[in-house]
DNA sequence: TTATCTGCAAACATTTTGCAGCGAG
DNA sequence: CTCGCTGCAAAATGTTTGCAGATAA
């Protein structure tokens, strides 16, 4: 990586995602600057959300329905996992110490090497729980 | 439910998954079945597999590229999770509880409901790890 | 200037679906 | 005989890529 170049479109994904707190689609984020009168290229959002995912600026997890989903990092670098509102998108990390040894000891006990674990969880958080109306 | 018909090629994929112990997809099931003899078309494989998964007679997962796996279950009904080798696709089925205990605790701490968790493991087995040939 | 980025449209990969005909019960 | 199942091909999804022109540095 010789330079990176700070474009106005790469901008506009950045401080969007800096105002948002939740998980969302590249096609929601294309459709959210595009609606705010930003116009950047689908193809672009693509490509500037997994640039910054591959950078470990952006957290990513994928839906059932194999939809990635980004949001900025609470604390880059830092492994956890997350509580997504599968409503309203709203998050909660979590940070899995008692899952990383959970896991290490599975791995371990059947010989397997080389490990990578998913673990997310989906859920109704408690607002969404007692609205009826809509996401 | 009505009624639900025995064909040829419902039998020829339920045999085929009986012989088999390990994840694999729609499209490598269809590959299978028409090597050997079995005419079947791939849209019959898929609608195939997702119902046996439906029926809680499949295990069902999706790998990181998104596609989703199959494999007949150790046991029906029962849940668990998976330590799959990303090599060979041997796979070790994991009893939860500690997890499930784990899952509960987080969603209740933060008052989410309706809790819906994903773990999965991929690594490396010790055989895999050892021979240097591919897959 | 010039290498990188962008936008578009086409390509991709996986999975789903509409529909006419086939076949299990 | 009937209604569910199958195969095909088309469509839907979500994502990636080739390329010519725009642009940051």
């Amino acid at each position: 990586m010789i330079g990176q170049r700070v474009t106005r479109q790469r901008t506009a994904v950045a401080a969007l995602l800096d105002e948002l707190d939740e998980f969302r689609s590249a096609q929601q984020v294309h459709a959210l600057l595009v609606g705010r009168g930003e116009p950047v290229g689908l193809a672009t959002v693509y490509r500037t959300l997994g640039a910054m995912a591959e950078a470990g600026e952006l957290d990513s997890l994928r839906t059932d329905s194999g939809e990635s989903l980004y949001r900025r990092c609470e604390r880059p670098g830092h492994h956890h996992h997350h509580l997504v509102c599968r409503r309203c998108g709203r998050t909660v990390e979590i940070q899995g110490t008692h899952l990383e040894a959970l896991v290490d000891s599975i791995a371990a006990e059947h010989g397997y090497t080389d490990i990578n674990h998913t673990f997310e969880l989906f859920g109704t958080c408690s607002p969404c729980a007692t609205s009826s109306s809509p996401p």
